[in-house]
DNA sequence: TGTACATCAGTGAACGCGCGTTCACTGATGTAC
DNA sequence: TGTACATCAGTGAACGCGCGTTCACTGATGTAC
């Protein structure tokens, strides 16, 4: 049933969920999993950050309200958790994709660059997790430090250039990411070309057509 | 004073403003642009797109929420007039740079991108209200169709390539800068190079260094 | 020139909702003796 | 082998909040006569 508030806001009612099973004695930290995991699957669904109340969690997860409070101190360390995790999941899609991209470093940014817009196209809600501006409030994940790592290094080596024109080409490289997964999920009716191609394109473009450092 | 649901949820509350003088007979649609112009200002002063609430519009114009019904049937009406209201100033800020750019097709690109990143820079809670999830239920603002007219004609004309290779290069165009935009206001502490920098350094690598059609 | 009256431009109280958070509690499960 | 008991893993009711929306109303202002 939709209420006037339902509509207004955009809710929806969390599908009423079977009272989970109390963990066993000693597996309490079991709980901790299962409610991320439903903050995550909320942010998946819902694509919108303000559906990961504490009540909505509890209900997904099967449990009361107050039990969130046996792991996390309030919601903001909860949303955090979640934003950790699913970066971590967007670093290790990026990583996994270079190293089976073998040695070659403008294939290893390429095969990143995919990773990057296929993980963010896939699991848009989770992805938006990571940049809503909401969600920014009280020590924001910082993409900024442990991720960039292996992208630096593969940009540099398949530029061969200096150190500041690869910073800026792997701000262009982002920025083009970020703005390919947003907006073709905001936009989705708009004439797209194929992402693939998008994305070639780009690399293309940005690493220069053939100055790859063989 | 602050609620614990004001900490959780971020909400601010609306200064308190003096009670609004009632309309002159035959003034009424005057409170139809106060109306809009208060949630424009708020969402560009909290830039959250769910700070725009009835009741938060109506502390901000000093009226009550029940007269925001004299004009708008629901919320969505009064979120879609906003909206529009931003993508027509987005539009209009860059056919002006455009026009102020003179003839000469890559200059003009230029001159419109840099203002696309500026507006969304100078104005980043309009702009993500252009873009934001949460409020493309029901009739999105269509940006596909009247805004991109002029930058079409114009990156034809600097590519001087086919209609494909046109399209592409400005889907790369409006994902880069969108990107540019976004990450910046959400990511302000990420080490970015000069956005005038960026931004000229974009134009160079997707509209050819040289190949101006001169 | 005066006045009744329709209309315009709103107000104010109330509704039921979901929210974050607090508080006192409960019942199963291991463990010490 | 049996049992008291501490602890773990939660529950349930309540708080005050802001929200969208509905409803009946009010008071100033023009206008018709």
């Amino acid at each position: 049933m939709m209420t006037a508030a339902d509509r207004g806001r955009g809710r929806v009612k969390a599908p009423a969920v079977e009272r989970r099973r109390r963990a066993r004695r000693g597996e309490g930290e079991r709980l901790r999993g299962e409610i991320v995991e439903a903050a995550s699957r909320l942010l998946a669904e819902t694509g919108d950050a303000h559906a990961v109340t504490l009540r909505a969690v509890a209900r997904t997860v099967g449990v009361t309200a107050t039990s969130i409070y046996l792991h996390f101190p309030d919601r903001a360390s909860l949303v955090r958790a979640v934003r950790r995790q699913c970066f971590a999941e967007l670093v290790h899609a990026m990583d996994a994709a270079a190293d089976a991209a073998g040695a070659e470093p403008r294939a290893r940014v390429r095969a990143r660059a995919h990773a990057y817009v296929r993980f963010g196209l896939e699991h848009s809600g989770r992805y938006r997790a990571l940049f809503e501006p909401a969600l920014q409030s009280s020590a924001p994940v910082d993409i900024g430090q442990s991720g960039v790592e292996g992208v630096v290094t593969d940009v540099a080596t398949a530029l061969g250039a200096g150190a500041d024109e690869t910073w800026l080409v792997l701000v262009q490289f982002w920025t083009a990411l970020h703005g390919t997964v947003t907006l073709r999920a905001v936009r989705p009716e708009f004439g797209w070309p194929g992402v693939e191609r998008q994305v070639d394109d780009l690399v293309d473009r940005l690493t220069g057509r053939g100055n790859a450092a063989t």
